[in-house]
RNA sequence: GGCCCCAUCGUCUAACGGUUAGGACGAAUCCUUCUCAAGGAUUAAAUCGGAGUUCGAUUCUCCGUGGGGUCACCA
């Protein structure tokens, strides 16, 4: 690995969950520092005390740990006060700032005495790793208030003094900063701080193309945790979006999108969230689970009365081809899709009967014998397992006609007009239950 | 509206100025099959428009158009 001294932040603010676009900052700007081999600082940015509440705080460093983002440096924007009004007591004396008394705008008729940044007017140019350089004039900004008073810096003062404190070489963050960028500049200037490097990330977009927002659809990391969604899955797709490293490869590790990741790959243009292609990588992933690990995933979401039941366990590959995330298993035992595994099914004997007997009025007589058939040839099996039910059954029903055997023996054993096959069913049902059904029929 | 940014299939995207414009998700069809699911195969689907530059523009330039962002005593 490269080793240089790079720092990166991730610095939300703790006024609702963590989500939408606001996670992939937190992803890119990750990867790159560890790319570089360098340091991943969190800050929580708490200065708006109205907004701030511990809560989110605690969702914010819920979701990175359950993504597996691990930072190095962690601190609080309120924790640094102190520093910031020192600041901004130099810039006061520097005549870079002054205080102006105004009226507070909440109507209250308060004057308060807030603190405005002198804007010298000028060009400011930066260089964007994303966006290329970027130019904008500063005058119609005016003199940008950068304090509500001497003790309550503003966002822009206290993103710039604590990036230079905290000795940040890279800052990644959403697009919609690009238009804050030259007044941080015009301050750093002023506190003699060195302008980072940015990388401003385009936005994620919902699907009606509007910035994606808690409103429209964004789901806070947490929810695709409690969906049942893979912090593999969650974090692979979040970084395929707006960014490709220009092969084929869609599946990457931490690890693999680590030594992948450039910033220079990040595409220009705002990208719409696929949810669909989220339900596909999460499919991927539970694909390489081991058995352990699904069902520590899938437990919490079968009805507490399975949990001990013998029956659970095998039903792991049926689940497995049947879920894109783990909550859909919520949804079929909502509806009774594996019922016939733990009770007894009651089945209509006319849907015994396969589709080329329906119209023959002996049609269910000789369902029956096969049935019956079908049913002998099982007693006389000892290791009972799919490949020796699925051997010990297919000449019969080859001979007598596939549709006609095997039909009438998936419905004897599980009532429903689709299932899985007769096979998978008398494996997992074992032989007690499947010959019990059998002759239950005949 | 001012300022900034952007523009390839429905979506995410690939393509030293020369490709039958490639891949993935989704969709459709087919195969496999006793029905589902899974799996396999195939197909449809895009360079916003107009001028340039060039032997040759998805690619470079300009102009349109469209989309997004931002214009707080929020961050």
């Amino acid at each position: 690995m490269e080793k240089t001294n790079v720092v990166t932040r991730f610095a939300p603010s703790p006024t609702g969950n963590l989500h939408s676009g606001a996670y992939r900052t937190a992803i890119f700007s990750y990867l790159y520092a560890r790319k570089h081999g360098g340091t991943f600082v969190l800050r929580i940015e708490d200065t708006d005390k109205e907004r701030s509440k511990k809560e989110y705080e605690d969702n914010i460093l819920e979701s990175l740990q359950w993504l597996g983002l691990e930072y190095d440096v962690f601190v609080r924007q309120s924790e640094n006060v102190a520093r910031h009004q020192a600041v901004l007591e130099q810039l006061i004396a520097d005549g870079h700032a002054y205080i102006s008394k105004e009226a507070a705008k909440d109507g209250s008729g308060i004057i308060k005495e807030i603190i405005r940044f002198k804007n010298p007017n000028v060009d400011i140019s930066f260089h964007d790793e994303i966006k290329g350089t970027v130019t904008m004039n500063t005058t119609d900004l005016g003199d940008f208030v950068i304090a509500k008073n001497i003790t309550e810096p503003l966002f822009h003062l206290a993103v710039v003094v604590d990036d230079f404190d905290a000795g940040v070489t890279h800052v990644v963050r959403g697009e919609d900063h690009v238009s804050n960028t030259p007044r941080q500049i015009l301050i750093q200037r002023a506190i003699g701080a060195p302008t980072p490097i940015y990388a401003h990330l385009p936005l994620v977009l919902g699907l009606d193309k509007q910035k994606l927002s808690k409103r429209k659809g964004a789901l806070a990391v947490t929810e695709y945790r409690d969906l049942g969604y893979l912090p593999e899955a969650l974090l692979n797709m979040v970084a395929m979006v707006g960014w490709n490293p220009g092969t084929e490869q869609e599946l990457f590790s931490k690890e693999e999108l680590i030594t992948a990741f450039e910033l220079s790959k990040v595409q220009k243009s705002p990208a719409i969230f696929n949810a669909e292609k989220l339900n596909w990588f999460n499919r991927e992933y539970i694909k390489k689970l081991s058995s352990e690990m699904f069902w520590q995933h899938a437990l919490s979401f079968v009805p507490n009365e399975y949990h001990n039941n013998d029956m659970l366990k095998k039903l792991e590959q049926l689940l497995r081809d049947r879920i894109e995330k783990f909550s859909d298993i919520s949804e079929l035992f909502a509806v009774g899709e594996f019922d016939y595994f733990f009770n007894n099914p009651t089945i209509d004997e006319k849907m015994l009967v396969w589709k080329t007997l329906k119209d023959d009025p002996e049609g269910l007589q000789k369902t029956k014998i096969y049935l019956k058939h079908a049913g002998e040839l099982l007693e006389s099996l000892t290791d009972w397992n799919y490949e020796n039910v699925k051997n010990t059954l297919t000449p019969y029903a080859e001979q007598e006609g596939k549709g006609n055997v095997l039909w009438p023996l998936r419905v004897a054993l599980s009532g429903k007009e689709k299932s899985p096959d007769p096979f998978e069913l008398a494996g997992i049902l074992g032989k007690e239950i499947t010959l019990a059904r059998i002759y239950g029929m005949v």
